[in-house]
DNA sequence: TATATAAATTGGTATAGACAATTGGTAATA
DNA sequence: TATTACCAATTGTCTATACCAATTTATATA
């Protein structure tokens, strides 16, 4: 605590005025100057403190003007938000739906024999030195990464990282997959096999009915006691994703 | 590219040569004094962006020693990719169609009140308290919320802070943007009457028609001379986007 | 060879000054 | 009266130089 460095010093008693109340969120934070005197310490160390808590997303500096204390709702969320097991899967049968059919005109042999690996591992077939959860994990991603698009990559690996992160969702998950490894199979074979033959159209369907049946499981699941809010969000939005399907 | 701070671009330059291989993780960055010569600037705005990507946990900062690079497994990755305009907007034409798809059967009145409230500011029929650019994300953001979907809110919201984030995307956008201001009003009427209609598919096709007339200014803008990179990647990629679209 | 010491290197801080963007007030104008 | 143009004060930005403290490296010594 005493031998770091002076410009982190000064960022902690910032940061304990904002807490405090004296510098409150939207506010206005004395110049460079008026902070310098009163810490006693000189300019560069003020600025170097307020570039630190900026860099943090606490403070925005705008030149001429001043700085000012970020609200928390105004920083960037760097936390993926709480997410139910059904809100998540709707989303991942929609974008990662999207995801396959763009990747389908043009994903590469080499993509296609990496799935098949992942498939193998899975299946408990071949042994890799990751666990079937990781193969699954790398099967989808390896998809988002044959769309050449690092903003559905992004998306798609964020949407993994918010089932892994959530214990609760990581149950329920888990739950719902090991009664279903052989439709799981299957479906991930349906899935490269539209790839295999570049189709779009069978791709984005097969994805969508990976996920469907996912959600159904969900549905069942929620049937017992441990589920009950998960079924009342879930019965909550079945019928308008099941209109969404039909119509694509 | 010009209005940002001298630091930031000197911590964009070192970002750059990291993740170039130049200065791998775990190794030692040179000097604050080289650097400054290097890059030509003074050793305190070398400092700054080093006390920025610190704060960022990208780097380490030993006193006497040197800066080191944190590999990049160690920190959790929350910044967003690199991601290029056609990308972005080839993610966001995806996405956001399948979040208007979802939320068209389900929006209330009020939303739908809140979106003409929106157009009208972008249009400049109305003056809010906000800029029309502001209005943009709120607009998108708005349609994304009334999915009731935290996972398809993050996404959007994600993808519209990738655009603000990198300047050099918001200058790109900018330009075709300006351009196009009633394209954009036409577009976004399109959506809303849309979604007024609950119509899923109408919506969806509303959205990414918006999106893909981005797209095509952004290949009207690549012809200039200042974007021959992204006139590159652009026709890489129009074929297979615009056979997507068809497919649906 | 091992250890202690000195020198060179490197990050940390201070000071003073010039510069540029923003803001707010004031005077000129419609 | 309301609006616009302008000017000056404030504020953040950047540079240059100097010195200090921690670390590393080289050197001398036992």
């Amino acid at each position: 605590m005493a031998d770091q460095r002076l410009y982190h010093k000064i960022a902690n008693q910032i940061l304990e005025l904002i807490d405090s109340g004296v510098f409150p969120p939207g506010s206005r934070l004395p110049g460079e100057r008026d902070l310098a005197e009163k810490f006693g310490v000189s300019r560069v160390s003020v600025r170097e403190a307020e570039i630190a808590l900026q860099a943090q997303g606490r403070l925005e500096i705008k030149v001429g003007s001043g700085a000012y204390v970020l609200d928390g709702s105004d920083r960037p969320h760097n936390g993926f938000p709480k997410v139910g097991p059904f809100e998540l899967t709707e989303a991942r049968a929609l974008f990662e739906a999207e995801s396959a059919a763009l990747a389908a005109p043009i994903i590469t042999d080499e993509a296609i024999a990496e799935l098949e690996g992942y498939i193998d591992i899975m299946s408990g077939k071949k042994k890799g030195d990751i666990t079937p959860d990781e193969a699954d994990a790398a099967f989808h991603n390896a998809i988002a990464r044959s769309t050449n698009n690092q903003a559905i990559m992004f998306v798609v690996e964020s949407m993994w990282e918010m089932r892994t992160e959530a214990a609760q969702l990581q149950k329920v998950y888990r739950n719902v997959c090991d009664k279903d490894t052989s439709h799981r199979e299957d479906e991930h074979q349906a899935i490269l096999d539209a790839l295999i033959n570049r189709d779009s159209v069978e791709a984005r369907k097969a994805m969508r009915a990976h996920f469907t049946r996912m959600i159904e499981a969900l549905l069942q699941a929620s049937e017992e006691e441990a589920y009950q809010e998960v079924k009342r969000k879930a019965s909550e939005s079945r019928s308008r994703f099941l209109l969404t399907k039909q119509i694509s």
